[in-house]
DNA sequence: CTCCAATCTTGTCATCGGATAGATTGGAGG
DNA sequence: CCTCCAATCTATCCGATGACAAGATTGGAG
């Protein structure tokens, strides 16, 4: 992929209007900050978020290594608009979702499979700037989903937020597991079928 | 504490006998292998698996920088002594409350959160060798409780598989949702009670 | 008491993240 | 069309790191 971003239906996301357009040259690349943003998801899915350096996507971008320091200051500045556009891309499935609690859940399983490299940096603080504003309103847009559409499975009032954090955990605790090949299905069976069967199990009491 | 490897019920640990005896000396250190695993977990506890390096642990032992590469050849190594022993701790835990399927679940958590330099290494399998056998055992013997205890509670023939991965699931959620500080909750109720309440949920349907 | 092997140190090298200073270029405003 | 400013990228430098190689030290078996 040349452009990432892609939401999970495939339609392309555009980013924000870019303030200023840059047309390619031999000494401005043109649109670096996205491809350093792709170099890093790539770098990410193949050796995880730890496994590569700056200078590894400043060279698979063809810049020097410290072009990418003009657009993301650091190594967390980049993980942190990593973790951003995650935190949208996954806002915007669930919200698609959100009128089935149990489609939020797969779809919750199914971003983490799918978008891994987003994932993997999205719920490691310690890798980004977790309180940067772009990350939190995203990151708020989809807890909210999570929180009303498990509400309203509450098998009684005031256990809202024990459903609502029971259908996060498990399908949280199902995408780390199965990330981390922890799971012994994980060679056999479809992640996204497995998942809803375990998630129905949950929300069976309360159909 | 100079001597880690506590199980929870606070029981000293022994280690498998070594075998050499070396008596502190200027030179020698005497237990550098324990030393710097010690070390290790409590930087990882500082700021997680990847945020210091190998000479830092070196410095906080008081040996030159390529002392630790005598016991672990390298980075992955140690943190692959690091998950081996976690595995362990953790096995031993899990296999103390194998009678119980909730107090399994609980228990899951509250090694996590009592645990967290361990637990943040053994689920991350590109920071180690997953393959080392010292590894493999001890997780093996984890997992087997996790199957045997929650098949018990399945609700029906063939639906074991599922139980367990929905409980395990669960478990594994939301002891990651709490380290990440993902959950709103963090900072209020106790950890323990909200993870016995979450996993009840789950369990109840089949009690 | 000797001597071997485990343990630890010193030195070296390529690489990294981050910072600074300077070169290049696009395009807004005249 | 031209000028000039600001955004973008390059060139260097610095301290720190992981890994490796070679040598120093020491404990304890025999």
């Amino acid at each position: 992929m040349s452009t990432s971003r892609y939401d999970e239906g495939g339609t392309l996301y555009r980013g924000k209007a870019e303030v200023r357009q840059i047309k390619r040259t031999a000494y401005h690349h043109g649109n670096l900050r996205r491809a350093i943003i792709d170099a890093a998801l790539q770098a990410i899915t193949e050796s995880g978020p730890a496994g590569w350096s700056l200078r590894e996507l400043a060279r698979r971008a063809g810049v020097s290594h410290a072009a990418p320091a003009h657009h993301f200051g650091d190594r967390a500045g980049l993980l942190t608009a990593v973790a951003a556009e995650g935190f949208e891309v996954f806002a915007d499935a669930l919200e698609r979702a959100a009128d089935d609690a149990l489609e939020v859940g797969v779809t919750y399983v199914r971003f983490a499979i799918s978008h891994r490299p987003y994932f993997e940096v999205m719920f490691r603080p310690e890798l980004y700037r977790v309180d940067d504003p772009s990350v939190e309103t995203a990151r708020e847009r989809a807890a909210h989903v999570l929180v009303t559409s498990a509400g309203r499975l509450s098998p009684g009032p005031g256990q809202d937020r024990l459903t609502t954090i029971a259908g996060w955990s498990l399908a949280h605790g199902f995408a780390g597991l199965w990330l981390s090949g922890a799971l012994p299905e994980t060679a056999h069976s479809d992640p996204e079928t497995l998942a809803r069967s375990v998630i129905r199990l949950l929300f069976g009491t309360t159909h």
